[in-house]
DNA sequence: TATCCGTGGCG
DNA sequence: TCGCCAAGGAT
């Protein structure tokens, strides 16, 4: 089984920026960024993301020597901006506490922040070639398949964890196996329309021989999205910047820029009223455009409201505010939403 | 165990 | 248009 799935992968890998020529051991650092930016997030976004981070940090030491905000403002339309912050906090801790070199043992990756079980198995096998099982939504699917697992997920992980370990055990090439199991699942064992004619495992695939592959994994409803409302303000000085301000906190878009706005409620008519702070300072007008934007747990309807606002410094929680530039929007973390509201409002 | 946390592409 | 899901982690 190994063997085959490695012999394949030997003929078929794709060429990643992030992955090492034949016969080479790949830099841990390149490992590491990696794999956190490619925690729920496709190849194709991440492949940029990947150059643009080596080119501005090409060291861990690097890395921790930047600011929070340069961090976040690189990031910037990555999502789940939690995995920055962890990013950072990793590299000062590995340059700080470890001498700027990662751990090489699964035990020792999981103790840094934003590396979990599956990230701590996949650099542990990938950059240093110890044995260690990664799991990912693809390994899941491939195990679910082959082993023709019913029980739907989430309750069939520590099934499929142990099935997953029992087909890596002892394997002769542990970083090229890691791989090899996850490419086969992005690549072969697909979501939809698997290719199992292509599958260096499809003699032994119990789901191909019952032939209910692509039903597999199964997994439980999920609850369906609200919809939040809420307004941004589209504030100008009359010279050509405008107010954006640092959102607080860890939690969601912690520590990212944003234009001023209400909170995101679900009751839209308590969203259709205008705080009276910024009725009585700034005044401001509804553009006649909303920002819509989906997010993991809910969408977002924002309705856009503009006022010429030189003093807006001066509204609750704006003292912190900043005027910019729309060319200068790079500068700043602000996540995609705020770039879609600014998008609009830009020219104004 | 359950919930929170972004974004983009695809069928 | 809409649901799915992508090399998950933290709490």
């Amino acid at each position: 089984m190994q063997d085959r799935l490695l012999g394949w992968f030997d003929r078929h890998q794709r060429v990643l920026p992030w992955r090492a020529r034949k016969g080479r051991r790949p830099d841990p650092y390149h490992v590491w960024l990696s794999e956190i930016m490619l925690q729920q997030t496709t190849v194709v976004t991440v492949g940029p993301y990947f150059e643009k981070f080596l080119k501005k940090w090409p060291s861990v030491q690097k890395l921790a020597a930047a600011s929070q905000d340069e961090v976040l403002a690189a990031w910037a339309g990555l999502g789940y901006y939690a995995r920055a912050r962890n990013l950072h906090k990793c590299a000062q801790a590995v340059t700080n506490d470890y001498g700027g070199v990662f751990p090489d043992t699964e035990e020792g990756l999981l103790e840094l922040p934003g590396i979990g079980p599956y990230t701590a198995a996949a650099i542990a096998s990938i950059a240093f070639d110890v044995p260690a099982t990664a799991v990912d939504g693809n390994v899941e699917r491939v195990v679910s398949r082959f082993f023709s697992i019913e029980e739907p997920l989430p309750a069939s992980k520590k099934t499929i964890r142990e099935k997953a370990a029992q087909l890596a055990k002892g394997v002769s090439r542990p970083g090229d196996f890691t791989q090899a199991f996850m490419e086969l699942g992005a690549t072969v064992c697909t979501p939809r329309k698997p290719k199992c004619g292509l599958c260096p495992w499809k003699d032994d695939c119990a789901a191909r021989r019952k032939g209910n592959a692509e039903e597999l994994p199964r997994k439980l409803a999920k609850a369906a999205k609200p919809v939040r409302y809420g307004k941004v303000f589209w504030l100008s000085d009359g010279k050509g910047r405008f107010l954006i301000h640092k959102r607080a906190g860890q939690g969601l878009y912690g520590g990212m820029y944003q234009l001023p706005t209400t909170e995101w409620i679900t009751d839209r008519k308590a969203a259709a009223k205008l705080p009276a702070p910024f009725q009585e300072t700034i005044k401001p007008c509804p553009l006649g455009e909303s920002v819509r934007h989906s997010l993991t747990h809910f969408d977002l309807v924002l309705e856009i409201w503009t006022a010429k606002a030189p003093r807006a410094g001066t509204v609750k929680g704006l003292e912190e505010a900043c005027w910019i530039h729309s060319e200068n929007i790079g500068d700043y973390g602000l996540p995609t939403l705020m770039r879609k509201a600014i998008g609009l409002c830009a020219g104004l």
